[in-house]
This record gives structure tokens, C-alpha cells and sequence, in this order.
DNA sequence: CTTGAAGCTATAGTTGCTAGAGACATTAGC
DNA sequence: GCTAATGTCTCTAGCAACTATAGCTTCAAG
């Protein structure tokens, strides 16, 4: 059995995480020892392992809350997963494409500026018009982070 | 003079979106007409633009504080503007190479997947075990959206 | 047996907006 | 001139996915 500490550790999962993780119903109610702490065993490990990976790989909480109830059903088709992550995967290709383009257009700003005043500056220039931009890289619609 | 939906038509920015920069401070308070309603002129129209191409570019709204004051001061030199821009790149270049693995992994992934029972499933195997993963692509630290 | 680390709850803050409620202003049609 | 439809006003609350703080209690080492 396992302290949420060490449980943390073990996952790589910061102790408040867990609480959280907890508290919206991503993990079940962890048992309580004699004092009021949280005891974890091995599944609960598993499965925090399981959302820290799917995590690093860019998957939404939504989505491993769906992850999880269908490997919880171990006879089901699989094709609801795949779809999750092929999802996943034309998510991470939209983004990489608008990195590209924002990377091109950050090193044009940075290759093309001179060094001298602010006046001048071919950073400040780009960034107050699009029109001097080389791609269009505009944001179309909703992100987020990995 | 423009009310604030044109404003927002012009520079593609959401009319509450532009209430908001006011009120962190990022726009500075419009004017108002004689029925309380905000005015914007060119200046404004410029400023916002600005700020829409940078976040498009995926600066932060602080580092768009930063280069607002910057171009503010057009005969300071520039090289303060060009070490956030590239920090930007820098940090794209960053969210590129994991976007780049996390691609990889997820190819990876749903190619494996033959397709059958969830307990035979690849995508459900990897996510709960990293060790199955052929590259290193574990979340070092923050990052947020472009 | 004491002390310091680790755990508990509950609340609030982060970023960059977006959505809603309910009241006032402006404009277009008749 | 009047009315209805937009547009705008303020204020508050909500989204994701945590992170931080405060003020407790419990546990483990010395
Ligand atoms: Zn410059
Ligand atoms: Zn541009
Ligand atoms: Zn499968
Ligand atoms: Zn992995």
C-alpha cells in the first residue's frame, strides 16, 4: 500500500494532481488509513501511470476519461480507442502544421531585424502587419497546450 | 471613430475579447461617446492589430505587453524586442520537437492496432506502459497554447 | 516524546478568453 | 414619432488542467 506521496512519486504525478484527479472523478476515492490518508495499491498506480502517459501524449482529461472506461471493459471492440487516438493524432498534425508556420515567420522576423532602434526594428514592424508575413498563419480555431 | 463591434470587425477580435485587453490594462480606456459607449480611432485600431498578430504568432499576452511598451519608445534599441521574439522561437522550436515524437508515438500507435477486443488493443497497451513507446517524449514543463 | 515532514480540507489563483444576465443606446423601418 | 431589433454597457461566472496557499492533523525518525 502506498502513501499518496509515494504514489506520486512512483507515477510522476505531483501529490495535488492526484487529489484533483480524484476530485473530478478520474481516479476513484482512494481507501483511508486509521489517520484519514489516502492508502493506494497497484491498480491505482496502473491507472495513474496510465493518465500521466496519456497525458505526455497531449490526450485531454475528456478524452482519458473515455480511455479509461473502455479498458475498463476488456471484451468491448476496440475501435472507440483507435478513434481516440487517431483523433489525437490529427490534433498534434494540425498544431505541428501551425508550428511550422509560426516558426518560419518568427525566424524571418529575427533573421531580417538589423539591431538598431526600435524604430527600425523589423520584429515590431511583422508584428503590427500580417501583410509582411510570408504564410498565412492565422489562427483558425481552438488549442491547447502539449 | 469606430464603436467597438467595428473596431473588432477590423482587427478580427471578438468584442468581449477587447473589453478584457482593457481591463488588464493591455489597450488603454477608450474614450466614450456621449451614451457611454466606447471610441476607438486609428491608434486603437493599430494597437489591437498588433496585439492579434502576436497572439496569432503565440506570444504570450505578457510578452505582448513587454513589445507594446517597447514600441513605444521608438528610439530605444530593439534588442530587447528581438530577445522576445526569439524566446518565441525558442519556445516553438521546444513544443515542435515533443509535437514531433508525440506524432511519431501516436502513428505508432494506431498502426499497430490490429483491432480487435480492448484487452488486445495496442493504443490501450502503450498508454499504460511508456516503456512500449520508441521515443522519449515525457512532458518536462510548461507550456500553454499557440 | 518531540519535532519536522507529509497528509488533510477548502479556497483561490493561473491564462486567455467566452458566455450569460439584465439594463441602456442606437439605428432602421413604418 | 414610435417601436423593434440590434449593439453596447457592467458584472459575474465558467472553461482546462492544474498550482498555491492557509490552517489544520497525522505519521515517522531520533
Ligand atoms: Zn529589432
Ligand atoms: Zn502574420
Ligand atoms: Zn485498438
Ligand atoms: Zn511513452
Amino acid at each position: 500500500m502506498l502513501t499518496i506521496g509515494k504514489l506520486g512519486a512512483q507515477a510522476g504525478v505531483k501529490v495535488p494532481t492526484i487529489r484533483y484527479y480524484e476530485q473530478i472523478g478520474l481516479l476513484p476515492e482512494a481507501g483511508r488509513s486509521a489517520g484519514n490518508q489516502r492508502l493506494y495499491g497497484r491498480k491505482a498506480l496502473e491507472r495513474l501511470a496510465f493518465i500521466r502517459h496519456a497525458r505526455d501524449l497531449g490526450f485531454t482529461l475528456e478524452a482519458i476519461r473515455d480511455l479509461l472506461s473502455l479498458s475498463d471493459n476488456p471484451e468491448q471492440p476496440c475501435v472507440a480507442a483507435d478513434a481516440i487516438a487517431r483523433a489525437q493524432l490529427a490534433e498534434v498534425e494540425r498544431r505541428l502544421a501551425r508550428l511550422t508556420a509560426l516558426k518560419a515567420e518568427l525566424e524571418r522576423m529575427v533573421v531580417q531585424c538589423v539591431g538598431g532602434k526600435i524604430a527600425d526594428c523589423r520584429v515590431i514592424e511583422v508584428l503590427g502587419d500580417h501583410s509582411l508575413c510570408s504564410t498565412d498563419h492565422r489562427h483558425p480555431e481552438s488549442e491547447s497546450s502539449p
